[in-house]
DNA sequence: TCAATTGTTGACGTAGAACTGCAATCATCC
DNA sequence: GGATGATTGCAGTTCTACGTCAACAATTGA
């Protein structure tokens, strides 16, 4: 599932068209288009900006759309700059070893989540 | 500890001038200078690619001068974007669960690092 | 004293990314 | 067959992050 791909099925879930989807963004219809489409002239992906737009105009999450794009959702930045080196020990793991450490989190550490996963 | 100060205290550790680290980094003297004084005039912080090449020519720690830049690196972030709903959790966790989770992975975890912290 | 070196600052310039917009073309569907 | 919607190449425009320039201040050292 490309970025594009996840923005069309949001806008065809909804029943919208280029048109409709891109004036509520305030962009043009041919720009909605090669997003879509994964067309774009330079980079791959709309702005950060846009991405945070078009997830509220689909009513997508942005989270999920950000990290289509290959973009760092919020939550996760704020707390990797808030410690860094505890996400660097982290991102050191191998896929098995984080999804070890993740069983221990869900049985070990209770009530973890005190913020939404934003 | 801000960036600018970071980049100004490695410049001096060498003895060099704005005009010598300027040139080596190919940009004008006077952009450091701002830099260094955290008098950019829109942004913060210089390009991610400026900081890479100020890591390079002043021999600093790229990681943790795009920290101090409030940037992801590169291995952290390309984690994430491999495994991004067990970052969402690992982000969510309070600072003493964090701590408590890397005591585990120091305890239990072995021979993490297969990549460099980067 | 004055000139050489170094650093600071406000105003200004610019390249590239982000986005526009048209024209031509195609596909469907009543 | 025309109304509606989508695709795409190409040439704009806009915006701002990035960086320069010119002038000046501070310090050093002969």
């Amino acid at each position: 599932m490309t970025f594009g791909e996840r923005i069309r099925e949001l806008r065809l879930a909804r029943n919208l068209t280029l048109r409709e989807v891109a004036a509520e963004a305030d962009i043009n219809f041919t720009y909605l288009s090669k997003i879509e489409n994964g067309k774009l002239d330079f980079s791959d992906f709309p702005s950060e900006k846009l991405i945070r737009k078009l997830a509220s105009v689909l009513g997508g999450d942005v989270d999920e759309l950000l990290l289509l794009a290959q973009k760092i959702p919020d939550g996760i930045r704020r707390r990797v700059l808030e410690r860094p080196e505890a996400f660097s020990r982290f991102a050191a793991l191998t896929d098995p070893q984080i999804d070890e450490v993740l069983r221990y989190i869900g049985s070990r550490v209770h009530s973890a989540r005190t913020t939404p996963l934003s």
